[in-house]
DNA sequence: TATTTGTTTAGACTGTCTCTAAATAGATAT
DNA sequence: ATATCTATTTAGAGACAGTCTAAACAAATA
């Protein structure tokens, strides 16, 4: 499964290796957001993908990158109180936030976190580990 | 420094130890979130605080949480993509995040995730370490 | 061609949270 | 005490991310 494509062609095959119909506006979020490591919310990728001509709704927008992270293509970061960021699925790491600026920025899980933390809630499962280092002007 | 107070003086005392002014509102809503270990939205605090008689307002029940988070006598706790949990500020520990119900559930960091953390980025300082365990019905 | 199923859309709507400007309360000075 | 200044609270308007609805559209199948 390669991240970061930009052809046409690749997206809606990548698209359908993780069970999505492929269609023009998911193949156009998906070449938005896959082309490289980055955060972008809603707003941002509805930006990135109307510039000038309006091809994708915002319905569409929010509809389809909620279906991507379902579907595991791509990831949703919690940590801006104020909106989602979303980021194409790539190996295990984590965020710094900028508690001043809302900015993100990775840093590489050498230590794997699923090793140090506790069993989940009987009947519970595991669906995945954030951590999240929050940093300011010192 | 005493967490899970109820009576008003000792209250009154708290937030002056955190250099937060006494007023009749801020120990109300402080008597709330300190009473117990729990995990308190903003509405929540203002349905539990206004019960029958209305006696703070909505900007104050926000502004108040707000001030308590700066000034370090409680957590802000970002798991909830909706909305901001506030909670009493106890000893290192982090969070489940029931991502069917929006429950969350504290466990203890034995292991101080400190120690496993890289280096803040330049001329950044660390602020905190937020550990989220996404959990779901398995 | 008709039917079914899935996708996209504009625009209305919701819920959390913030802002504003006025009222109130508390503290300080005279 | 009374006047003055500063901090806090307030109702209500407003901002903004995100969701919902019901109609239009597209694609696939009968």
């Amino acid at each position: 499964m390669e991240l970061y494509v930009r052809n046409t062609t690749e997206l809606a095959n990548l698209l359908r290796d993780y069970g999505i119909t492929a269609t023009l506006q998911r193949v156009e979020i998906a070449g938005i957001l896959l082309s490289k490591k980055q955060h972008l919310s809603a707003e941002q990728v509805m930006g990135k993908v109307n510039q000038g001509r309006s091809i994708v709704s915002k319905a569409t927008v929010y509809n389809t990158l909620r279906l991507f992270a379902k579907k595991g293509l791509v990831k949703e970061v919690i940590a801006d109180p104020t909106k989602i960021f979303y980021e194409p699925k790539t190996e295990s790491h984590h965020h710094f936030y900028n508690v001043d600026t809302g900015e993100l920025t990775d840093f590489n899980a050498d230590l794997k976190m699923t090793d140090i933390i506790p069993d989940a809630p009987k009947g519970m499962m595991v669906k995945g580990v954030d951590v999240t280092i929050r940093v300011g002007a010192a």
